[in-house]
DNA sequence: AAGGCTTAAATGTCAGACATATGAAAATCG
DNA sequence: CGATTTTCATATGTCTGACATTTAAGCCTT
């Protein structure tokens, strides 16, 4: 665990680095505790303040968690899917909105990673996942809900349905893919028709969900993509006519 | 963008939450300069090291870029794929590394990934993609290659499976997934007979790309995955063998 | 007008101090 | 002797002030 004294500048991006490289590379184990700040900071010949710093950046990254107090001090985190999920989605949603991501390009994205958790889903969904989603399903009917409430509810379905692959793996990856697309989403704004063609697609996947039958999930699955995309495709020409007309 | 003074301890959490959530509000645009550390300290009634530990946070997360120097500062950093993709892969690599995610678990969701892209990429790969997949082929025929040469060009070959798809949303997320496996992947010794098989199916889809055969494409992938479980299989039971025999 | 010089503003780093939390050891009391 | 309280050492959290370094803009000279 060394740096480079001859660069001046970023001191506490390298001592950080050099942690991290530690902790990736299993020098450093779960539930460790580095040594306190004033050790660190002989170590690596800077002063407190730099290693504060780069202790910061990695409990940014939830590499680390410190306590305070005798005995206290930064233990080297134990990285759990929960920790990882906010940062995953805040990530995805930054990515998408500040690089101009089409709707187009975000959903397409979203139902093929959807299709892909398809026949793992039906093989392996419990009574409780096929619960869930009957339940969004119903909540979507209700007369009066918000679009935003809408949304969720259709967030929640569609989790229940990745869930169901019982893999956690893609549970996390399509936590991003999944919920970075909600500010996208929102922008839709949806009728009643359109929300019964919707539930419709849902009750369909469940059904198929139901009956461990995976093909029929990916036919719904894109079904509903194709919708959503005439969706979307309503939504951007409406705009476009009412900026020409107005 | 106000913090709790009667929270008296994280005092740099509150203020990165602060700003991050401002960022992700479309508050602070990209490129935006941040005011300079000693304003946040005045607005902020906190010092100058507090914000700069929620400067290095937010840093960390390549939400902010810093500048010394006149006219510099602190800058919303347009979140770009090429920054996010380090991350995601270390954070994927300590998740399966820290959760004891089993090889199983992680190639399923690799492989049910990656067939997601299959279709996208058999219509869209240009002749660039399908050039990479040969080269890295032969490369993995070549003799004398050490087996994390071989990983590394299994890793190349995939990425440009999944390049083909032409979606920037999917390279992402499936960078983590592919690229996560290494270590995993790192575990198996790959014999003359095992590399010959793997080559055997990488020439599969890479044909079945050239024909824009989407189906073709997936089957050929369950074919590797399928494959790649019974490696790991071998080794885990003779691991086993080992260890009860010695 | 071009080029070099000065300067001001900003981050990067350091040193020392105090505040606060916390576990463990010591002292006290029943 | 055992239980409780007090004390204390240690570690992080925060503040203050200082200096170093980088960098762009303005000034000045030629």
């Amino acid at each position: 665990m060394k740096i480079d004294p001859n660069s001046p500048a970023d001191l506490s991006a390298q001592i950080a680095k050099a942690i991290r490289d530690a902790i990736v590379a299993g020098v450093l184990i779960v539930d460790e505790r580095l040594p306190s700040e004033a050790e660190l900071a002989e170590q690596f010949d800077v002063s407190r303040s730099t290693v504060r710093e780069a202790l910061k950046r990695l409990a940014a990254q939830s590499l680390i968690r410190t306590q305070r107090g005798a005995s206290g001090g930064a233990f080297v985190n134990r990285l759990e899917y929960k920790d990882a999920y906010p940062q995953q989605i805040t990530t995805s949603t930054l990515l998408l909105s500040m690089n101009a991501v089409s709707f187009e390009t975000a959903c397409e994205a979203r139902y093929a990673l959807e299709r892909a958790c398809a026949p793992l889903s039906a093989a392996r969904r419990t009574p409780d996942h096929l619960a869930t989603m009957r339940a969004e399903i119903h909540r979507q009917g209700q007369p009066g809900l918000s679009d935003e409430s809408f949304c969720d509810s259709d967030v929640a379905f569609h989790r229940a349905l990745v869930d169901g692959a019982g893999n956690p793996v893609l549970s996390y990856q399509l936590a991003g893919a999944v919920e970075a697309m909600q500010p996208l989403m929102n922008m839709i704004t949806f009728t009643a028709r359109s929300r019964a063609e919707i539930i419709r697609l849902h009750t369909a996947i469940a059904d198929a969900l139901e009956a461990h039958d995976g093909s029929a999930v990916e036919s719904a699955l894109s079904a509903l993509e194709t919708y959503t995309q005439s969706l979307a495709r309503d939504v951007m020409e409406t705009r476009a006519r009412v900026r020409a007309g107005g």
